[in-house]
DNA sequence: TCCTTTATGCAGTGATCGATGCATAAATAG
DNA sequence: CTATTTATGCATCGATCACTGCATAAAGGA
């Protein structure tokens, strides 16, 4: 949860300034380099050589500056969030309703995913990450909490809802959150195949159509299942 | 499309019997020990000493019966369609509206993701392939073409609900099978980081809950959005 | 100027990758 | 029986994996 030995503050408090011979490359562009090159191409078929080639360093460079693969996949995923989660959660965090936020985050979702405004990868890097589960127990886990970090943001959006009086407090919030990161999460499997934005943007529609349902009648959508 | 040289017909016709020293192992066996380990753990994540311990038998033998790692992974998603598709799709297939097909295909794509009846592996081994696209475009072009499988059996049982007239003509049956597909694809991802059956059901039913104002209303809701 | 500190380039570490050569074992055909 | 055909076990191939030791270059502090 807090930083550990993965994720060390990147631009911590640098009190003196270092004496020795300067790093000849930008820091942050070769982390945002090699963020889009594991966004593109996943943890397991990135190798160092990709990396270095990318980013225009040498290996040693690579470790002294970022420590390992796993670091610096960490940090590249931290950097991914940090630099990519306002494309995804301002219109949310802006919207009146549980309804409108859920509709804008899949819209601007179905947008970031095909590129957004510039040429950005397709797909959702934390969505599609797959590490194998062997020996990368860490870097596993820091994957499963970032995806289990968007279910949360939308849980707590549609606890306050029903504070707000926008949602019936009969309403289960925990499968509406799930329901809307599943969603979410196909559609990053689409982009990564190739869908036009305009087709992830009808999806987002269809997935809220049924709102006044799904927010009304969950619970008894259950007993009629028992 | 047709069998190529990465898939050929596993079982073909055996003309004369074999002259010289039998397989010692059974092949179709190897081929689903092969798959559940493909379907676990994917592609990369699954090297040949894997392949060669789970299925009981050495390499040689292995590049003997299946010739390459590639091919052996074209058959093993071959086998895996062949032999679980009739979880997902049976119900499917005997539904009377495309309503109903879609729910019965979203509600066995939960069961089935999570263990079926016995203990398979969760997750949809198709959904979750991502072969890193580097030289193995053939198996990564297979891939694409089974996970667009689904999409055409969905959009093909909706056009057929148009001339049934359970669906409405000005229906889009292209988004309406690309939204099943996609909280599907969003469901295999839920069920490789744990989910419950019941969670991923209750998805299921959420997601065709709004059906009547999808297929009513899909068209003029693009009108709104322009 | 000299000394310390840091970064870089190159070569190379052991390990593992997918895949093979070779000798041998085991079966059938004659 | 012998000859032929096939499968297997063992050792190993070159390539690549993540990663590092060592010598050198380049900066600041004194």
């Amino acid at each position: 949860m807090q930083n550990n030995a993965l994720t060390p503050p990147p631009g911590s408090s640098s009190a003196r300034p270092p004496r020795g011979r300067p790093r000849e490359f930008d820091r942050v562009a070769a982390l945002a380099t090699a963020t889009r090159l594991f966004w593109i191409k996943g943890y397991e078929a990135t190798s160092i050589a990709d990396l270095t080639e990318a980013m225009g360093i040498g290996t040693k460079s690579l470790y002294a500056a970022f420590g390992s693969k796993d670091e610096l996949y960490a940090e590249a995923l931290e950097y991914y969030y940090t630099t990519y989660e306002g494309l995804v959660w301002t219109r949310f965090r802006k919207a009146s309703t549980a309804r409108e936020a859920a509709l804008a985050f899949l819209e601007d979702s179905a947008i970031a995913m095909t590129g957004g405004d510039c040429d950005l990868p397709h797909g959702c890097m934390a969505t599609l990450a797959s590490v194998g589960s062997d020996g990368h127990a860490e870097l596993a886990e820091l994957i499963r909490a970032t995806r289990a970090g968007g279910f949360d943001i939308l849980k707590a959006r549609f606890d306050r809802a029903k504070i707000d009086g926008d949602l019936v407090l009969a309403a289960d919030t925990t499968k509406l959150a799930r329901f809307v990161q599943i969603v979410q999460s196909g559609m990053a499997i689409r982009a990564r195949d190739g869908a036009e934005r305009a087709e992830l943007h009808a999806v987002a529609e269809m997935a809220l159509s049924g709102w006044e349902n799904i927010t009304a009648t969950v619970d008894q959508g259950m007993e009629r299942e028992a």
